[in-house]
RNA sequence: GCCCCCAUCGUCUAGAGGCCUAGGACGCCACCCUUUCAAGGUGGAGAUCACCGGUUCGAAUCCGGUUGGGGGCGCCA
């Protein structure tokens, strides 16, 4: 797996990196992570930290690369960081030149507009025309003297490239529609099409999986392959992850950082079986998996050719799964980082079975809780006097109502949530009134919301005095209310 | 424009010639359960398998074409 640190680990880089993963260890392969950072402009440290940090986060480990930002990398071809790694590519380019296969070529953006303009006219696949190939001693010579800094190009042979896709079948391009592409920049930096394919000799690269936009990069790549007597890697394209317009998914109009989900309190475990099942399925009726449950079935083969539009409302479902099938230790753990500090640990662990099967994501955790963490006057100010009055009562006769409910509970010796139910149920049952009734308006004092977890257990977690602060507060203004 | 890839319910998919009057899941609707909301249970709507030809006794499944969609064509990766 090759990311490059030029922005923040992608949804689709995710899945990709998965699905090497997945294969590598079905196959008892060795695992690779190399960081592609020849785009000095834009990679930065940050960026490889928040990759490494969420492959991490999701369960990928690797077997050669970089283990941690900024750590030692380990494997018997280090470094695998591109940056590290210049002098091998220089070496390799320039035996390109000796060989002939490649060439300097002093061609300026003008120029090769131009050409490109003209191609387009005239209908044809727009490349290179070659002309620095065809150059004289004295034209080369003319231009060193100049002092401009020419690129490098292949000398790309007009031949068919064949190759068995592992997951496409065959897959047969013209390179002679291809053009000589630049492999070294005018400023000596390697370009991607070459540094990959030396790296990925070196580092002994057997199968290469990733997204099919590199479908018709690999050509390039096989030239390069070709040029340098290298071995030919196996291929594999993976189809692309979409849009709900079913364009390559983008930043632009999709949520594509796997950070933001992780930080939206989505869990690692939803987010590995969802993408595992965004282009491939076991063929079974199954759809609950763990990591190693899906490295031990998944199959390259089985991996859809067609690309998959990215669902929110599943992965929404798929959390919820997750979410309930955690123990509640295991989910107050979860939790803490999307709770305020002020919630001590018991409260937490009080909270979570009332919680639990009420959440998709873990930020989720703060509307339903919140009632805990803020003060009596925050919560008062969430609702106002309609909220509280059911329909066809006036404000009389609910805090009448309220009265005989807020003294039933206090009577109680013992604040549990049996206690207080049976209690509740009793003083609605003395009143007429329908138990549901009763306890919207409780709820709403209590709580301060018309949706809240369970009523009982909430006042328990409250405790005795600040519920029954509430239920008083909720009286003082009914009875003004009442009286205006 | 040129090249390549792809095509089953709105979405993710099962399906590798007869088991398909196309199955599951998400979402949606209804009902049940129920202190709210969820969760759970039951049921329902939803796909002439993009289209047209062909092969075959028989095609969602094989072949060809058409259409549609996507990707690539950078001194980005």
């Amino acid at each position: 797996m090759a990311p490059s640190p030029t922005g923040p680990l992608h949804i689709g880089t995710a899945r990709t990196s998965l699905y090497n993963y997945l294969f590598a260890r079905h196959v008892g392969g060795t695992y690779v992570l190399r960081i592609e950072d020849t785009d000095f402009a834009r990679s930065t440290a940050e960026f490889e930290r928040d990759i490494l940090d969420n492959l991490h986060w999701l369960g990928i480990t690797w077997d050669e690369g970089p283990q941690h930002a900024g750590g030692e990398d380990i494997g018997p071809f280090a470094p695998y960081r591109q940056s590290l790694r210049m002098n091998r590519y220089a070496r390799e380019a320039d035996r390109l030149l000796q060989s002939g296969a490649a060439y300097h070529c002093w061609c300026t953006t003008e120029e090769l507009d131009a050409v490109r303009r003209e191609q387009e006219a005239a209908r044809e696949a727009p490349r290179y025309n070659g002309r620095c190939l065809r150059l004289t001693d004295a034209e080369r010579a003319q231009f060193e003297a100049e002092g401009r800094q020419p690129v490098i190009r292949l000398a790309v042979p007009p031949e068919m490239i064949r190759f068995d896709d592992l997951i496409r079948g065959e897959v047969e391009f013209d390179n002679a529609l291809l053009g000589d592409f630049v492999i070294v920049r005018a400023n000596g930096v390697p370009l991607y099409h070459f540094v990959v394919v030396v790296d990925d000799e070196q580092m002994e690269i057997s199968h290469v999986i990733r997204g099919e936009d590199h479908l018709s990069n690999t050509p390039k790549h096989i030239a390069l392959i070709r040029a340098l007597g290298y071995r030919e890697p196996v291929f594999g394209h993976i189809p692309l992850i979409l849009n709900s317009d079913r364009s390559k998914m983008s930043k632009r109009k999709s949520q594509t950082a796997i950070s933001d989900y992780r930080a939206q309190g989505y869990l690692p475990e939803a987010m590995v079986n969802f993408l595992a099942f965004l282009g491939w399925s076991p063929g079974t009726e199954e759809e609950l998996f763990t990591l190693d449950e899906l490295a031990s079935r998944f199959e390259v083969g089985e991996v859809h050719k067609a690309g998959a539009v990215f669902d929110r409302d599943r992965l929404d479902y798929l959390n919820g799964v997750y979410i309930r099938g955690l123990t509640d230790a295991e989910l107050a753990l979860r939790l803490r980082p999307f709770v305020p500090e002020t919630l001590d640990d018991t409260t937490l662990a009080g909270l979570v079975p009332l919680v639990k099967e009420r959440m998709v994501r873990l930020t989720d955790v703060a509307e339903l809780s919140g009632f805990l963490s803020e003060p009596d006057d925050v919560v008062a100010s969430w609702w106002s006097m309609d909220d509280l009055l059911p329909k066809g009562r006036d404000a009389a006769e609910v805090s009448g109502a309220l009265a005989v409910a807020r003294d039933a509970l206090a009577e109680r010796p013992d604040w549990s949530a049996e206690a207080l139910e049976t209690a509740a149920r009793a003083a609605a049952d003395a009143l007429e009134w329908k138990a549901g009734d009763l306890f919207r308006p409780i709820r709403l004092a209590v709580t301060g919301k018309a949706v809240s977890p369970p009523l009982f257990g909430s006042m328990v977690l409250l405790g005795r005095d600040r519920s029954l602060a509430r239920l008083d507060g909720a009286l003082e203004r009914l009875r003004a209310g009442a009286a205006a």
